[in-house]
DNA sequence: GCCGTTTTCGGCCCGACTGTTTTCAGTCG
């Protein structure tokens, strides 16, 4: 075969086909076992060449007799008849039109019928030209409203970062809150479940005058845009791009609402699978059995109507929550509180802005009991990377600080070039004068698949080595994870007792959910880290611990909630220095 | 196309908003 299909590929090609079903017309639950097949092969943790060379395809949830045959043609062959021939039938153009807003599969259709537009680009001429208010339902209005959604379109920068939504998305809520009349509000969405990206800002707030609160928050000073504005919900498009969604419930509602709104869809979907099976029906003003009313104020009581416990936002996937809630086996998830230092930062002496003691002093407000310092090594020339003897010195500041500190340790580290060319930059004793070891890659991003996978796996053997820091290497946005065979270093990193870091910088955060949560099936020993290369810059650390519980990680998974003793003997066992 | 303490066939989640509509279809989340 000369390309291994990646997990994402092959969702997306079932993606693509749901897209060609639904502008067929064809039943849409056909199209609906697509997508969901395509979502849990994403979630999957693991490689899906792996699961189909073991005969288990039918052992991912949603893949029955006729997905399993065609994912085998498709992860065999590279191809796959079916699609090819849909692709006959309804050429990639058209599907290309469900990316414009307001364009859906019965207007794609119609517009590619109808006018025969293949492109984003015909439809923009098309309606330019005032030639689909034309067309049958559709009117002038609808004619505006798909211009703007292709303008929209066009300049829309995609997802953005946890990190950047989280701040804009808190400030609007704190506004929010301050209305006349608003009870509660909450972020929900991808924002609530700290999804690693969020499309959309989806808050919520509880009052009895939705249609004040509605009105107030179009005219917020954030706010360029009016997209849509009723009593219950109103959409806007703030200045700096960002689409912000509003929901408005009164108090008894609040529950079922902020349960319905944080989603996900499949979550959500699969829970009313289990209302329909007692009788009930859900949605987001709460329960119904026939005509009679179940109110939800708070979210718990929407659970416990099924039997179920509360489940954590960042759990909300459809990745087994509601089964592992059903027989009480839920994670308890680690949380910000229980993280006791921070092993993965940067000074002044590489490429971070603060001192050593700056940084020390960040780490002791924050309540840490300790913090590895651990600056770049030499290979990486473009962070300033240290020298062994550069090191040594700086040894004698964190030795100097620690003599005055009560209380609060630093330990010094340093984050190891894993090399291009597999070497590690420091011979081995060079790396046990270390207290604490992270290696990255940094440099051969794009090597393939096996050169890229032994260089990690030659860092995850070498005792001295305690964390492998960012695994993938990717920068959401910007650059693809590399070809690093993620299984096989997360088994050798269970054999050998490395930890995987978690890497809390937004764009980073590096492990994934996905993989996280495979780590831990593993036995792999994770450590959540910031990363900072400023002091301001520990709060990423937040984000990595969001990204954790996304994985189901529980604080004993996690090595740096231990304390500084533990921590101490975890090291001395793993026979490094310290 | 999937799936089964209702079922191997017949179900498959629910509602807001908008526009072109004389009662509803399409899109979105």
């Amino acid at each position: 075969m000369e390309h291994r299909l990646t997990n994402s590929e092959v969702a997306e090609i079932l993606q693509r086909i749901a897209d060609m079903l639904e502008i067929k017309g064809e039943v849409v639950y056909k199209s609906l076992a697509y997508r969901k097949a395509a979502q849990n092969i994403v979630g999957l943790g693991r490689d899906i060449n792996e699961v189909w060379a073991e005969g288990k395809l039918r052992d991912i949830p949603g893949v029955g007799e006729a997905l399993a045959k065609k994912l085998d043609e498709l992860l065999r062959t590279g191809r796959l008849q079916y699609y090819e021939d849909l692709q006959e039938e309804i050429p990639d153009g058209v599907v290309s039109l469900l990316a414009i807003p307001e364009v859906g599969p019965k207007t794609a259709k119609l517009l590619w019928e109808r006018l025969g537009a293949m492109s984003v680009a015909d439809v923009e001429r098309a309606a330019e030209a005032g030639r689909l208010r034309q067309l049958p339902g559709l009117g002038a209005r609808s004619e505006q409203r798909i211009l703007e959604g292709i303008r929209a379109l066009n300049r829309r920068s995609s997802r953005i970062s946890l990190g950047m939504a989280w701040p804009v998305a808190i400030e609007l809520l704190d506004q929010l809150h301050q209305l006349q009349g608003v009870e509660k509000v909450s972020p929900a969405g991808s924002l609530r479940r700290m999804k690693a990206t969020i499309g959309d800002l989806d808050l919520l707030a509880a009052a009895r005058d939705g249609e004040s609160v509605t009105a107030a928050f179009v005219r917020f000073p954030q706010v360029a845009e009016v997209v849509l504005q009723g009593p219950t919900k109103a959409t806007v498009v703030l200045h700096n791009g960002l689409q912000a969604d509003l929901r408005v419930l009164p108090r008894e509602r609040w529950g079922s609402a902020l349960q319905y709104f944080t989603g996900s869809k499949e979550h959500n979907v699969s829970l009313r699978g289990l209302a329909q099976a007692r009788g009930l029906s859900l949605s987001e003003y709460g329960y119904r059995r026939d005509s009679e009313e179940i109110l939800c104020p708070e979210e718990e009581d929407v659970y416990r109507l099924l039997g179920l416990p509360w489940i954590p936002p960042e759990l909300r996937e459809d990745r087994g929550e509601i089964l592992a809630a059903e027989e009480g086996r839920l994670p308890d998830l680690v949380e910000v509180a229980d993280i006791r230092g921070d092993l993965h930062s940067h000074t002044d002496w590489s490429d971070g802005v603060a001192s050593v003691e700056a940084m020390a002093e960040g780490a002791e407000a924050l309540g840490y009991e300790y913090l590895v310092i651990s600056d770049h090594t030499r290979a990486l020339g473009v962070a300033n990377g240290l020298s062994p003897e550069r090191f040594r010195e700086q040894r004698k500041l964190i030795d100097r600080i620690n003599a005055r500190s009560r209380g609060f340790r630093l330990l010094q580290g340093c984050e190891l070039e894993i090399c291009a060319d597999g070497s590690l930059d420091f011979p081995d004793e060079v790396l046990a004068q270390f207290d604490l070891v992270v290696a990255s890659v940094h440099s051969g991003l794009r090597q393939e698949r096996e050169k890229i996978t032994e260089r990690v796996l030659k860092a995850v053997r070498n005792p001295h080595v305690d964390v492998i820091g960012h695994l993938t290497g990717r920068l959401l946005g910007q650059r693809e994870p590399s070809a690093v065979d993620v299984e096989a270093v997360l088994q050798e990193a269970a054999r050998t007792g490395t930890a995987i870091e978690v890497n809390g910088i937004p764009d980073r955060l590096d492990l994934d959910d996905v993989h996280i949560q495979r780590a831990i099936e593993l036995g792999v020993l994770l450590s959540i880290d910031s990363d900072a290369h400023s002091v301001e810059a520990f709060r990423a650390m937040s984000y990595g611990v969001a990204t954790a519980r996304r994985g189901w990680a529980s604080a004993a998974q996690v090595l740096n909630t231990r304390s500084l003793h533990e921590l101490q003997l975890w090291l001395r066992r793993r026979g490094g220095a310290s």
